[in-house]
DNA sequence: GCCCTATGATTTACGACGCT
DNA sequence: AAGCGTCGTAAATCATAGGG
């Protein structure tokens, strides 16, 4: 029985960071919908492939960002202008 | 008198993004025990009859309600794995 | 190593909508 | 026409990674 809890109930929660590439395509695209940030399905897909991680972890990423970002939007406040300069640059070229 | 302390300013985009009911119960995380007999349940039926539920109910003193979405959400939780597990063949 | 926070994943609880 | 189904999500919590 223990081996079957183990094994099954408190299943392996290994996680490594994603990589600052995958967290910045990450961050454009929540900062850039900042008004609704709610990708569709194909914009998961779209995130997913770009970023080299999973549907299921672009779903994961965005829950604990939008929840986190609205607890304390302060705290979050300087990563917002960084990404609002970059992507207005973007824009510019 | 008083004002509110989540600013309402326009601004804000968080105020757009409508959801979360003042209504709604806190989570409570269940115990060991009940998680581990929840888990046989499902091991030995995904789908709950009337008289099983009353009766998984009544032993975990959980509420119906709270039985009925345990099964929704475990459900759903094994249909992510399966899923899972088939894209890491394929692919 | 030890403490702490950031971060990714999982667990409860619903609303919205579907089907019967 | 009530009642249970899925789907997507909020919010809390968990477990570890990573940095000092």
């Amino acid at each position: 029985v223990m081996i079957l809890r183990s094994r099954f109930l408190d299943a392996r929660r290994k996680r490594r960071n994603f990589s600052k590439q995958a967290t910045e395509g990450l961050n454009e695209y929540f900062y850039s919908h900042l008004s609704n940030p709610y990708p569709s399905e194909e914009a998961k897909e779209e995130l997913a492939k770009s970023c080299g991680i999973t549907v299921s972890q672009v779903s994961n990423w965005f829950g604990n960002k939008r929840i986190r970002y609205k607890k304390n939007i302060g705290k979050f406040q300087e990563e917002a202008n960084l990404y609002a300069m970059k992507t207005a640059l973007v824009v510019r070229q | 008198h008083k004002e509110e302390k989540p600013e309402l300013d326009p601004n804000n985009p968080v105020a757009n993004w409508i959801h979360a009911r003042s209504t709604r119960k806190k989570r409570c995380p269940y115990t060991k025990y009940q998680t581990l007999e929840l888990e046989k349940e499902f091991l030995f039926n995904m789908y709950l009859t009337r008289d099983r539920r009353f009766e998984v109910a009544r032993v975990l003193n959980l509420t119906e309600r709270q039985v009925k979405i345990w099964f929704q959400n475990r459900r759903m939780k094994m249909k992510k794995m399966n899923k899972e597990r088939n894209d890491r063949k394929e692919q």
